[in-house]
DNA sequence: GTACCGATGTTCT
DNA sequence: GAACATCGGTACC
């Protein structure tokens, strides 16, 4: 059975919707029709208190305002000039947390979009998805269809060699190719 | 497998 | 003006 997660789903601390998003289905309606894809590895970018955070220290800019809204909003920004990464909002309004989506396998073709950057390209993801609402937006969503997971695996985030001790984190899960 | 490199534009100091 | 939650290429081992 599939269904849309609500935001019930979402207002978890961002560790735990980290790992409870792995198996979940994201679907992008865009020119070239729908586009899916199966989250296989994600990275939690905690709040106030983790300096691999765009919202560190609660730093609130025009940027990373809509990572103080509830959770199940959508966060996207340009990185390095060219590519757009995706995160979908953690916890509840003014918890500045998000998942970035690190990795997927898209439904149509098996095709492994193994990069962030390589995850928003082939689903369309760009910024005119910043600040969508994954609970009622009709172009963007995620689906549970009840996807066997099977065992989680956990390592440290990749480049972030900025965040001091936060980089020892063991915030990013995946699951075996 | 690891190591570097250039491309590119927005954000923040 | 520097930094940046990346990628695809080349080089080498």
């Amino acid at each position: 059975m599939e269904k849309r997660l609500g935001r019930d789903f979402y207002r978890q601390d961002v560790v735990s919707l980290s790992r409870a998003l792995l198996g979940k289905i994201i679907c992008v309606r865009g020119d070239e029709g729908l586009k899916r894809a199966r989250i296989i590895e994600t990275e939690a970018y905690g709040g106030a208190n983790d300096k691999a955070a765009h919202s560190y220290n609660n730093r609130r800019t025009a940027r990373t305002e809509v990572m103080f809204w509830d959770g199940g909003h959508v966060y996207v920004y340009l990185i390095y000039g060219m590519h757009y990464l995706f995160n979908v909002i953690a916890n509840r309004e003014n918890i500045p947390e998000g998942v970035m989506i690190r990795c997927a396998r898209a439904l149509e073709g098996n095709l492994v979009l193994n990069g962030p950057g390589k995850v928003t390209k082939y689903l369309g993801i760009d910024r005119k998805h910043y600040g969508l609402d994954l609970t009622k937006a009709d172009n963007i969503y995620m689906i549970d269809d009840d996807y066997p997971v099977g065992e989680i695996f956990a390592g440290k985030r990749i480049n972030i060699d900025y965040a001091g001790e936060d980089k020892e984190r063991l915030w990013r899960f995946y699951l075996k190719k």
